[in-house]
DNA sequence: TTTGTATATGCCTTGACAGGTATATGCCTG
DNA sequence: CAGGCATATACCTGTCAAGGCATATACAAA
């Protein structure tokens, strides 16, 4: 499991993240929040440990996971070529705003072009 | 191989996707620059397919396979709350500048902080 | 129509990884 | 020290996807 895109191609690694992203949390915690088995997040916190994506510090029995930058900012930087190119395809480019329209509180709908 | 994530894990098919941000690209190209036997790249060329990164147009024996947007705008949209968390972390964003100043061409190097 | 080139597909094998269950380790409290 | 929580690890098993090779399909040129 070397890359970074392997380690976050599984979807309970990546709930494990959106869970962090908000504060740090223990491994029952994390067990009770997202319903797992405990063995299943104690696995993937290893790897997502090992992998850099996170670290942890030791409260008595509890182990405190907390998330750290640097992998997800290298898959961020990966991405930069590729944002480059939709910039360059404006339709596609507005079809994505509209998807982004579409999912926000009816308020102030559509941006006014055209 | 349902999510975006998957399809994005298996470096033969980054390999591919970089080849194509620049321009499109027959089987045979992407085959010869790769170096990759060519039912792989078919293959993967149909995995990306389905998934919606890549279509193609005919042309005569050939298949020209150009970028789609979309699942890659998807990935940096999943970016987004991660984003806000290592903004608030200074330090780290630093380390990560100072990372992207590493990889420059010596001129001007240096950012003036401190 | 035969031959050649470009691409797709089918089958098989192999390896990797995730989940389940059981168990070990570590620390805390009485 | 005994007991109980919290977390980690070991082992086993099933699944699934990638690669290799052979072959099919489609178009082209002679």
């Amino acid at each position: 499991m070397e890359s970074v895109f392997e380690i976050i191609a599984e979807p309970n690694r990546r709930a494990i993240l959106g869970l962090l992203v908000s504060s740090q949390q223990s491994v029952g915690e994390i067990e009770r929040r997202l319903r797992m088995p405990q063995p299943t997040v104690s696995k993937h916190l290893r790897v997502l440990r090992e992998a850099g994506f996170v670290e942890s510090t030791v409260d008595a029995q509890r182990r405190l996971y907390r998330l750290k930058p640097e992998p997800l900012q290298e898959l961020d930087d990966w991405l930069t070529p590729f944002r480059r190119f939709w910039s360059s395809h404006i339709d596609a480019l507005e079809r994505h705003l509209d998807r982004m329209d579409q999912s926000m509180p009816t308020k102030k709908k559509g941006r006014g072009r055209r």
